[in-house]
DNA sequence: AAAAGATAGTTGACAACTAAACTGTTTTAG
DNA sequence: CTAAAACAGTTTAGTTGTCAACTATCTTTT
């Protein structure tokens, strides 16, 4: 019984500051590989699961603009992430009467349907793999991101 | 001056674990995308630099398996990275006599040299993200990315 | 020593994403 | 009021990565 090499970083960092970030991008890396795993295994796929539930969550229909702000890429990619689903019957884009450039995106009754689906298996997962956390933890670990976000944006937008 | 959107997370989450969970991978997709636009100005990218990072540090030579393991990407990705890399005269594969199936894979000089290079421009930015954070408070991250890497490894691999 | 299985690396098909150029529409400024 | 600028969404081309099947080599089992 050997201890997964993954735990450590791969290569010792030169100062603490360095150490931090390298650990947080290298967790985030595994945590984008399981995530594609688990979604993968559910027919689905991170970039799905959160387009439905962003929808899910807004108060008032979106526009792909507004969409691609809230999840972080590229409007392109939004347009067509919207065609998958909207073939597939999961959202529809209904025209926006005081702006013919827009589309106000709602969720079908199928795409409701389904991220409830995805909803209870993904609670699972972050249960199970949070639940080592104390909450003291978890809202240490909300408050170092969140400090992390304000200086991404504020060094490096 | 209003407050950027991207430090709040984009939906209310149920509870600690999931807030924590979302706070961190909202995070990590920041990184990543600023990540994306620092290398990019500098004519490199992410799994580039790391790639020729990894080479640097590692004591002795390594194999294409290894720098797959390392990094956490597919063999296949560091199959099409390296050769990229080789004809730009970065690295050089090497036959490993005791193994005729593997490569041993060495920096050039070139390589080395733009290596040093961005390293500097790299610790420079980490610097300037990283600064607000005080020892305890990155001594802070990297236990709990820890902790989340061992319980990601434990429940979902 | 031979067959079966494991391993290192490559290939090809594909998925997810970005960035830049484009179309059509709306807003703003002279 | 109209020209210029800004904006929403699409298209196209390119990057980065996965996965599965494959070749060649090495190791294990018997």
């Amino acid at each position: 019984m050997t201890v997964d090499p993954r735990i450590d970083l791969p290569v010792p960092q030169p100062n603490k500051q360095h150490e931090a970030l390298v650990s947080f991008w290298w967790t985030s890396a595994m945590l984008k590989n399981v995530s594609r795993r688990f979604f993968r295994e559910n027919y689905s796929s991170e970039a799905h699961f959160n387009l439905l539930a962003t929808l899910m969550k807004s108060e008032g229909p979106m526009t792909q603009n507004e969409l691609s702000q809230k999840l972080l890429v590229d409007k392109s990619n939004i347009t067509g992430l919207l065609d998958k689903l909207e073939s597939l019957g999961q959202i529809k884009r209904n025209k926006v009467p005081e702006d013919r450039r827009s589309y106000h995106i709602t969720l079908t009754d199928a795409g409701r349907e389904l991220l409830a689906g995805l909803d209870v298996l993904y609670s699972e997962m972050v249960h199970k793999v949070m639940d080592c956390f104390t909450e003291e933890q978890c809202d240490q670990l909300v408050s170092l991101t969140r400090k992390l976000r304000i200086s991404l944006i504020e060094h490096a937008s």
